[in-house]
DNA sequence: AATGAATGAGCATTCATTCAT
DNA sequence: CATGAATGAATGCTCATTCAT
């Protein structure tokens, strides 16, 4: 079997951890076996070994790398000058296209690492993990501290608990939308999508200083 | 070994369920092994398969169960002739108990069972399980219904929608608290209670009418 | 596969025990794998850990029995009221049976149980195991004190230093007569039975008072 | 990378052996992988194949270079023109300090190493091994003539077999010592050396000519 | 000469499930 | 009805060894 090129560390890494992600994401997590990942990435299954500490780490790395994707994402959508509802939008859009691509992580990222304060034994990875974390909570912040600052959002708005319930609330009717998409269809009428930027407007009613035009997606627009 | 007297069938059914949720809820869906479960319920692991067809109906069986009470929860909350407020209030609370009742089976009910509404094929289960569901899905329905024509909802709300947005929202940050509750304890020194009201708050005043003060839950006032 | 007649679980061990102690006797301990013994046995691998909670214990079980054995027949020995060299030879001759049939354990009786007197966790089959070790010495050290009171061995022996002594070189040079056999053969022109009833003979006149007739063998003689 | 100078071949082979019997003794020879004697000696892995066949060569070259120590411990015992007893005594000792140093090669030296002498095929390292071994086997042999002649030791000895017995009962008792070192201290109240004298001359006197003082070691005296 | 890269062949252990009694 | 007994099928992981460069 013909050895491949020297290829960076980082390659290989890429490799089996796209190969892991496509199957986690067809078959779950638990569902997916290192024979299958090996198979998939065209490895064999020891050097899936030689890459990754086990499989564990190849979660870990899936869940860091996606958390960057979305955290480069809400960054995107921050940095533009834009309004406060577009920026909603983006960064809605952005949660909507992060777990179609990694419908398993967001769970993880959500639910699995219950971060211990106590303990302040962070591995490397788990330190990357908590940094975009922290990340992307600073950003949030920052994005709710300035829409009130415009005059966009309530001005009365608790600033943590407030983005902890926007997060906790997205990520619910995200999963929701996804998991009962025919349903929504088939009860509703609606698409995936549609019925999500209903929900995103009702949500944005609910930290949004009066409901007045500004309210509206430009989709409802 | 003629352990019990010969007890219909449902009982034993409970016995085994009841154990399994026991389980289930201390170490988890998986870690818990079927031998587990004969031990805990006091049975031959053999006999859990005269009673059950497998552990994946074990499980079917305690989602139904727990959406039952679910249900029967919420309809105790709108059947007393309460306020708007008050219903919401006891139904998100129902909703809280029941994460911290059923923790696993709270994400099962809004993930795993991904009714294919292609396929006709229910088991009978499944087929009670979906209509608990819908039971539920008409209950909140009719409150989203009278609490607008109470006027102390919207009145543009288009129901369907926002009873499945208000669903998934609800139950995102209550399995949020739930996950990250010493996180919030040590970021925004809240309780997991106190943090869950605020977004409970939040949440209604998605859907009520005007910020006034019938907006604010007991709590609050 | 025909399934077994309702056996005692004490028969299933015995037949799992008895066919890893072939292999292990053939190949060694650890080139022998759960897989061989299953298929010496005529069992599934799975069935082991219904008898065995792992191969350890297997180990554990050969060790204990062999010491057993062992002990029996050094109580054989000397329950029978023999003469000194008698009751001698017979444990020697028992030993070097006990290493015939259980060659590892051997080696492992002799150093793997690294008792470690700290600790008392011991788990009941180590227990037992150490317990008949000791009923082991007992009899030795009784063997060498009626030998010094009857006038048969020197006066002067340190009675638990000289056991100890003696065992470890029967264990030594049985070992090596074992495993060096054939290079005895040739070098010597002695079988091993031969060599060893030179050596037992050999150290019998250092413990024996003085080097009259009594310290021959029966075979010398 | 050229990491190292181009140095002769046995310079790295005795780098790797270094490091290897570093490792055996302190991890045991089968915990010890390839990949870490790799590490240990600041080689890649495929370079340990470069100068050895493989483990089990790296093994017999430990081997064997610890049997030339104890062969020229053994030499320079004999050497010196010591009394029998002093002799002997070194000799016990050289074998204490060997297992000391070697745990594990003792116990291959003995047993591993079933020379099979059917087969002519010897390995050249192999063939060494054996070499120094029947260089050891003389000089003792050589030992005990000379104590017999010089009327130290008993004129009815078969040196052959003495010699053979002699051997295997020193491993034996030493292996013991080692191995029992905290229950030998506790139930004897003597620490491992002690006893081991003890044993040394348990054992001189079985092939000593009478129990007369010479007998006793420069400790005893 | 030296090695980075890759892997085949195993291994102990687990567990849901079946079936004869 | 209840179950003791048995197991097929996996699973994550390891390690000595090979080979192209």
């Amino acid at each position: 079997m013909g050895r491949r090129k020297k290829e960076p560390r980082s390659v290989h890494r890429e490799n089996i951890a796209t190969a892991a992600s496509c199957l986690f994401m067809k078959n779950g997590i638990s569902a997916t076996t290192m024979n299958d990942i090996a198979a998939e990435a065209g490895y064999s299954k020891a050097t899936l070994y030689v890459y990754f500490k086990n499989k564990e780490e190849i979660i870990g790395f899936l869940v860091l790398s996606s958390m960057k994707k979305l955290c480069s994402c809400i960054t995107n959508a921050l940095q533009n000058e834009n309004s406060t509802r577009k920026c909603y939008d983006t960064i809605c859009n952005g949660l909507v296209k992060y777990e179609k691509e990694f419908p398993y992580y967001f769970r993880i990222v959500l639910e699995k690492i219950k971060i211990d304060f106590e303990s302040t034994e962070y591995l490397p990875e788990e330190k990357e993990t908590y940094e975009v974390g922290e990340s992307i909570r600073e950003m949030m912040i920052n994005f709710l501290k300035s829409g009130i600052e415009k005059g966009d959002l309530k001005d009365n708005l608790e600033i943590e608990p407030t983005f902890f319930s926007f997060w906790g609330m997205l990520a619910g009717v995200i999963q929701l939308a996804s998991s009962k998409e025919k349903y929504i269809e088939s009860t509703m009428g609606l698409t995936k999508e549609q019925f999500l930027q209903y929900s995103f407007d009702m949500l944005y009613s609910s930290i949004a200083k009066s409901n007045n035009e500004q309210n509206l997606s430009e989709v409802q627009k």
